[in-house]
DNA sequence: ACATCACATAGATGACTATCGATGTATCAT
DNA sequence: ATGATACATCGATAGTCATCTATGTGATGT
């Protein structure tokens, strides 16, 4: 499992690791199709949503869609957990804090 | 001039036009060397930086620099202006909003 | 006019990425 | 075991990107 790095927002100038482990946040919602099934994760709440239910909205293939909810899972923000032969997904907690952070100020 | 497109969160989900107007917000701020660009030009405050300051601390060369200060200015986040020789970054006005509109949802 | 400084643009290169079809893997039902 | 379903991985391809050196452009000063 790979978790996000947390990062603390100092009083300084942005440091050159803090600015790396931040990147990837960002990098990970820099796509359109990322954004879009991000925003469907956080809207099915705590219970999360099955991946079933995630390739057809998006129009994009099973194999593509796979792909960008590994790159939401490494990033750090969604999880992931099996049922039966299905997987939810949903939001990891304090998914968003270090960019949220940054953001402001 | 290039300005950042106003987009309205509304209540159903993320539309396509409006996740591919917040993507590229995210990829602008998606490489750890525009971030901390970014950052110290934030950092100035309301008069800016110039662009001369900027190159020494970030360890890249004057085209790269000049590079990623093109990124932050066409996706909307930072404005420049000329006296002289010089030009002077300094951060968009609502540079963020929308990211963190997207963001606190 | 000329040299200098600050910055932008051009062109090249190596690395990364979004997407797909094909295939592999794991789970469940029969 | 067999077949079906859900999802992941592989391999390929076309496009994008960060970075550099070299060169161009525009302003200042002499």
């Amino acid at each position: 499992m790979t978790t996000a790095k947390q990062v603390q927002l100092g009083k300084g100038p942005l440091a050159d690791g803090a600015a790396a482990s931040l990147a990837p946040m960002f990098a990970a919602l820099s796509d359109p199709t990322r954004l879009r099934l991000f925003d469907l994760v956080r809207r099915a709440g705590r219970d999360g949503i099955c991946s079933c239910n995630l390739t057809e909205p998006l129009d994009r293939s099973q194999p593509t869609i796979s792909h960008h909810l590994k790159v939401l899972r490494e990033a750090g923000l969604v999880e992931s957990r099996r049922d039966g032969t299905w997987i939810w997904y949903s939001i990891a907690p304090h998914a968003l804090d270090a960019v949220s952070q940054f953001i402001q100020r």
